[in-house]
DNA sequence: ACCTGAACACCGTTCAAGT
DNA sequence: ACCTGAACACCGTTCAAGT
């Protein structure tokens, strides 16, 4: 009558935080926004849903983790112009998430979720678009510029082609936009 | 044993095709997308689910028509400098994408449901650029430019706040934004 | 600590049937 | 033509329990 409970295999190994989170990418990145479900997480990792559970909370914790990990090392180099600097740090930006447009889409519909990440990102070029002498007003205007074009170009990306030359198309042409936006800036 | 079946009351209008829309608008504008469900649709209708599949075909087909009575009557007015034309066709469709942004995300989700009218707008906006004389690959890239930040700005909107002053201070601002970056375009 | 199966309250959608 | 209930194959998540 009783089926077999608890953990069956004693050789396979517990899945860490890190599997999980490669894994999701993997299942995002290939699968699309609805393919992503934690029961084909599971699945995929061939464990329990609820092993999930245990590590992240819920279904926006792994989100908010997912984001965390794929924008943790968008930063702007300490040193160089104040172009160059921006320039360098939205490019880091808009690679990271052209690479990942269901993550980017996932995150976009819950608002719970907008990460840590993101809002460090943004902070990051409001201060230096500040450094570079813009007055208050201005800086704001160019703030929401530059943030919701990389966002919008970012849903392009996702709706279109993710073929390889068309992402690499995509980072060509969002740098030559970007030196055109940034010819605005400094007039 | 059986249960009654059929339609049950002679004095209800059958749902029409409107009212189904407005319904549908009514629930994604103050629930939001979680809430936009087909079963709460029919709940809010007071019909049987199966109701709107008739009308519609699936939720797929019912985006669509949302999305096709949502931006109808977005269009360039026929005479004008070309700044103007530009921007009076801009600020309307900012204008329908800022009141619905649940809407803007369900299709943004759906890369199958991209609209008829999402399209007709972007030809548009490209064929004044090239009116304006642009050579084509700046006109390919103002293209994006204004596209793309329409639509970041529209997921920005979608995400924060949506009161009424929120939402006439964020028209007041994408319009004064667009006269920023129509600059770019004469230049 | 880490993982499990069963169950709950939902989904979108298909089907066969009523009027 | 228009609408119905029942059912199917999914969801995310809670629970109580195993090792």
């Amino acid at each position: 009558m009783t089926r077999p409970r608890g953990r069956p295999h004693r050789d396979k190994a517990p899945a860490s935080r890190d599997q999980i989170l490669t894994a999701a990418l993997e299942l995002l990145d290939t699968g699309g926004i609805e393919a992503f479900t934690m029961r084909a997480l599971a699945d995929r990792l061939q464990v329990n849903p609820m092993t999930i559970y245990h590590h992240f909370g819920d279904r926006d914790g792994l989100i908010d983790a997912l984001s965390e990990h794929v924008y943790a090392e968008v930063t702007a180099p300490a040193s160089g112009t104040f172009h160059d600097r921006i320039r360098s740090l939205l490019n880091a930006y808009h690679d990271r998430v052209i690479s990942h447009p269901g993550l980017t889409l996932l995150i976009f519909r819950q608002p719970a979720v907008f990460p840590r990440q993101a809002q460090r990102i943004t902070d990051d070029i409001d201060q230096l678009l500040v450094e570079a002498g813009l007055p208050s007003e201005r800086s704001r205007r160019w703030l929401n510029i530059l943030v919701d074009f990389t966002h919008g170009a970012a849903i392009a990306a996702a709706m279109g082609d993710r073929s390889n030359s068309a992402v690499s198309d995509a980072k060509d042409d969002y740098d030559k936009t970007l030196t055109e936006l940034l010819k605005g800036v400094e007039t």
